[in-house]
DNA sequence: TTGTAGGCGTTATCAC
DNA sequence: GTGATAACGCCTACAA
């Protein structure tokens, strides 16, 4: 920890100011003067003091990215894609939350004390009013603090939660846990809105982009129901993560509309995280629960194969005996046995969109919130039920 | 960004010396005092610039793990390890090289300007000697700067690379690319080594945890031809990579030990990466090339999974017509048709001691170096060859 | 146990 | 264009 600004000057025969210009490159600076300053700081080795720098100029350039688990295929493929677009210029912080609410505000203000340029928070959120509340406050204190910050894959943040904004915000507003777009019935809403315009977001808001998980399972539901399958069971997330309770409002939608709620109670099981060994005892747990379904829909493609394996060591078969779907379309889910049916949701898109927008390399959508369709996607594990052939 | 240091002594009646031992905890103050601070705290809602406190106390809270990309399992899996292990005390920046050499080298200039308190690369590496000197440049640098340097999932740099060290570097050093442990052909050795003793790496040096990727694909190598194999075809990783290299060595080790070795060179096809196109398009070419293998070996799971699909589409069944092994045992090697035969290599516990060595929980082993077991999984995508049946 | 003061390495605001 | 010179916010001997 030796060489510094000071020295590289001396060496060229410069000003520290001068440095610093041709380092950080907006100031003119004079060709052979820069020159000079280069092959010091090239023969010298020197590398920037980034804390002293971030100091001064008050800012710095790491980029925080909350995940639950960076090595579920969930979460890394969306860090991976905003890693993708910050490039090298800023850094990704990557925080493991374990899906706690409490680490979730413990990292968030680790990110504010590093004064990171921007943070992106991933995946569902936690159903608690209290923590919305605590998430909001310290979402608030990271935008006044000039942080751009993305949420990507879960719902916007009520207004009360991150304390009433500029005009435009209002208009964001929505009720607690309705998902945008999906709850409409139509198509996802979504418009590039280009340049520095479009609510809030813009600068100093939080930028939202959702995930149609509610209509993804509605529509996947509706898939088995046309097989001919009544019986469905739901092997499920976590309770109160947003994801988990709009897959099942999804799902219950599309059996409400065939009158089927009636059983939907007892066909439910929660999982305590979107793991194989969830949807394995899941799955025991439906079976032992009396009659069978003919047909078993997962949190997501890890809970489905988990739900696979324990069918199959109950000798019964998949989609002959019954049928299996899960959600996501990872990308070993084509090669699982049988191929799964699930619901893609474009992961990489919108964690490579979250990324510019974290940069501000995008403009905010109008209203601040987006909605990342999700797409179902019909392969061998799902089928007629016996009475249907 | 407003309230600083000063202001919460102010409010607290307090020095700003005293709030920052109050603070940093790392000093005896008195009860009453600490609670007074801590309340100003609380009141004015005050978070530490931590820029500010890393460029006076000249060390930061963060620690860089490099990998290729973290969407990969082998990379998701390890990165989460590490950052198990580190907590939320310290942070982890996550770096996708992409295995690329020059964004490698980029990166870790980038980890040293954030004064990072540790780095850990993973993942095998690029042999070029040139890449392999300027790699070696800047983890010294590192080193000498004050971060701890972990090697995961690569074999030591050699002495040249990273510039003669002590005097007990000097028995650590090992033929280029030959990989230690493994080349003895006996049990990987390691010893846990308590506190700070053991070579280099225990301060200021580079720790290395190398994975027994020969050795493992050695027994591999052996399951198929203990199973009557002869003609084994190979799917190997990207060139002119350790791991690669490594796993393709033990593959021929195996061969040789049978008078095997003739056909070798004809049965192998480099892919591009680690990835399913990879093993899709490999399987193919092999197919293209005459006389069809028994066997097909993969670079890792995931290519395996895209040799099995190629197979499939070219109508021949797995493991009926034709075997397919893989190699790290990823979570959902298992699900996959058919399960996988392949090499487990502990990834997590890898990546957690990773950590722990970044962190300086744990001593370094003796030597610097310990090597990580590949263990054999028989599973299903193996059997007799149809000559034996 | 607590306060004082100097310095950490850059950046940014002025003059020249 | 380039050079002084204040901040920037915190840490840490050194004193009291």
């Amino acid at each position: 920890m030796a060489v510094t600004l000071a020295d590289v000057a001396a060496r060229a025969g410069v000003s520290a100011a001068t440095v610093s210009r041709v380092l950080s490159g907006n100031y003119p600076v004079a060709a052979h003067t820069r020159g000079r300053v280069l092959r010091a700081v090239e023969e010298l080795e020197y590398v920037v003091n980034g804390p002293a720098s971030a100091l001064a100029a008050a800012s710095s350039d790491l980029v925080g990215v909350l995940v639950n688990d960076i090595a579920d295929p969930f979460f890394g493929i969306m860090a991976s894609a905003v890693q993708g677009e910050i490039g090298d210029r800023k850094l990704a912080v990557v925080c493991n939350t374990g899906g706690s609410p409490e680490r979730e505000l413990t990292y968030l203000t680790l990110l504010q004390r590093q004064r990171a340029a921007a943070v992106v928070v991933t995946g569902g959120a936690v159903e608690d009013p209290e923590h919305q509340a605590a998430l909001g406050a310290r979402l608030k204190r990271l935008t006044e603090g000039g942080a751009r910050v993305v949420l990507c894959g879960r719902p916007p943040m009520r207004d009360e939660a991150v304390g009433g904004g500029t005009g435009a915000a209002g208009a964001t507003g929505t009720a607690a846990g309705t998902e945008p777009g999906a709850a409409a019935g139509g198509a996802p809403e979504d418009v590039p809105g280009g340049g520095q315009v479009g609510g809030r977001g813009a600068d100093g808001g939080i930028v939202t982009l959702a995930f149609d998980n509610t209509g993804g399972a509605r529509r996947l539901t509706e898939h088995l129901i046309s097989l001919g399958h009544r019986r469905i069971g739901y092997v499920a997330g976590p309770a109160h993560r947003t994801t988990t309770r709009h897959r099942l409002d999804g799902h219950r939608q599309a059996l409400e509309a065939r009158g089927l709620l009636a059983d939907a109670e007892a066909l439910t099981v929660h999982g305590w995280a979107y793991d194989r060994p969830s949807g394995y005892d899941g799955a025991l747990e439906l079976l032992r629960r009396g009659t069978a379904p003919t047909a078993v829909l997962a949190a997501n493609d890890t809970v489905a194969l988990g739900v696979c394996a324990a069918l199959r060591d109950q000798g019964l078969r998949v989609p002959e005996d019954i049928s299996v779907a899960g959600f996501d379309d990872f990308p070993y889910s084509v090669d699982a046995y049988p191929a799964l049916t699930t619901v893609r949701i474009p992961l990489h898109s919108a964690g490579a969109r979250a990324g510019r927008l974290a940069l501000g390399r995008e403009g905010a959508p109008p209203g601040g919130v987006a909605t990342v369709p999700a797409e179902l996607i019909v392969r061998a594990s799902t089928a007629p039920p016996h009475a249907f052939r």
